[in-house]
DNA sequence: GGGAATTTGTCAATGTTTTAACATGAAAAA
DNA sequence: TTTTTCATGTTAAAACATTGACAAATTCCC
């Protein structure tokens, strides 16, 4: 049996960067990697990626190292991408249409079924495949065809009302791209927010802080 | 003079979610907040949201909370929300088209000047008023334009080569949406790197996990 | 105007995360 | 085969972040 201790949120958030970094590792051939070398690779440190191995088993050998092959696939057990929790997505404007077309939904988990709008020019347009719906609709679909998530693509407006009515048809998973937080009073719901505005806004204090640090000199 | 302590990187994320939420209680009207308050709506501890603006300077009263219009001028000069760095955006696929689309640079630090494409059935086509550019000018625009920040939305591809090209012509600042790490060497270069399937793979995590806790019973 | 109720700024304590150190064991080399 | 090197898993220490507590100052209400 695993060690039931808690995961940290900070490890937890680690995980997909591993993934991606052995991913690209395991295409190049490389066949054994050293937490000193991930480390590099992640801007970390090689204590950090053992302490974060660790977590979920000793996966390493001594001596060695890590099996990148072996070590891609429990990691790729531990975020649990072999899922196919089904998904909706909200909001199929820019933002949506992107999220579609960027993101590998297979790889990650995920299945997306269907795709819903209120508005009525797109309503009835194809999507990779989908029919745009009605978003009236969505109440139904999620509830006869028990939807696990839903990727919330509204640019502007609340996400507070679909957010509900999701809830209501069973949804317990959301993906927020919405400028609002979507607050959700029930503590089964799962919500992680993808606030582009807030990194943005980041990026540009950044970019202040570091010209007050620089200018030693002038 | 302030304080010269160092801000952590947990405090600066949190600062644009003051910024949000102080904007939303600002259009609404309410012209006062306590550290309670804020607390609330950030789901945090009024402790937190009081030390966090603290790092700043006393923007509050004893006994009244904190002004909502004045707080939010304040946050708003920390982030340095009011400068109009000089942005280019690679990359005119959906994720750019959503980038530039959704999201309100003005209002964030930046100036959009031009996008840049590599795909000849894109270039010269119109977006928000830019005509989108073949990035083979890319190198010397952003030279003579004196480029600040930019904007990488190449969904698949590497992102190294750009970034170089980028830095050459000096740009410092990144904001990377790419499904590879952007590892500047420079260490005058700041990446702030937007990883949508991160995202995705720790709801996937979150989901997993949640399910493997409720199930107390059964 | 005065006393109760608020609410901040700050200090101290608690909790969490990261880093460092090292014993142990496997692999590589001699 | 034996020794040296390498690199893990783990424990302990250090750094960092969050929370709690309270004095000081203001506002609100009577």
């Amino acid at each position: 049996m695993e060690k039931n201790k808690k995961i940290s949120m900070s490890v937890i958030r680690r995980l997909p960067r591993y993934y991606r970094f052995l991913l690209e590792l395991k295409n190049s051939g490389v066949l054994r990697v050293s937490s000193h070398d991930l480390a590099t690779k992640m801007g970390s440190t090689a204590s950090q990626v053992r302490q974060d191995l660790n977590c979920f088993g000793g996966f390493g050998q001594q001596g060695y190292g890590y099996d990148v092959p072996k070590l891609f696939e429990e990691i790729r057990v531990i975020l649990g991408l072999e899922h196919d929790y089904k998904a909706v997505l909200l909001g199929v404007g820019n933002l949506g249409r992107a999220v579609i077309n960027h993101i590998s939904f297979e790889n990650h988990g995920f299945t997306l079924m269907a795709a819903f709008d209120s508005n009525p020019s797109l309503i009835g347009t194809e999507i990779r495949g989908m029919t745009v719906r009605d978003v009236a609709e969505l109440e139904e679909y999620c509830r006869v065809n028990r939807m696990d998530a839903a990727f919330l693509c509204l640019p502007k407006e609340s996400v507070e009302q679909p957010g509900e009515i999701l809830y209501r048809s069973g949804v317990r998973a959301f993906w927020n791209f919405s400028h609002f937080d979507l607050a959700m009073k029930y503590s089964d719901a799962i919500v992680e927010n993808v606030h582009l505005s807030d990194s943005l806004m980041t990026l540009c204090y950044r970019m202040n802080d570091s010209r007050s640090t620089d200018k030693v000199e002038e």
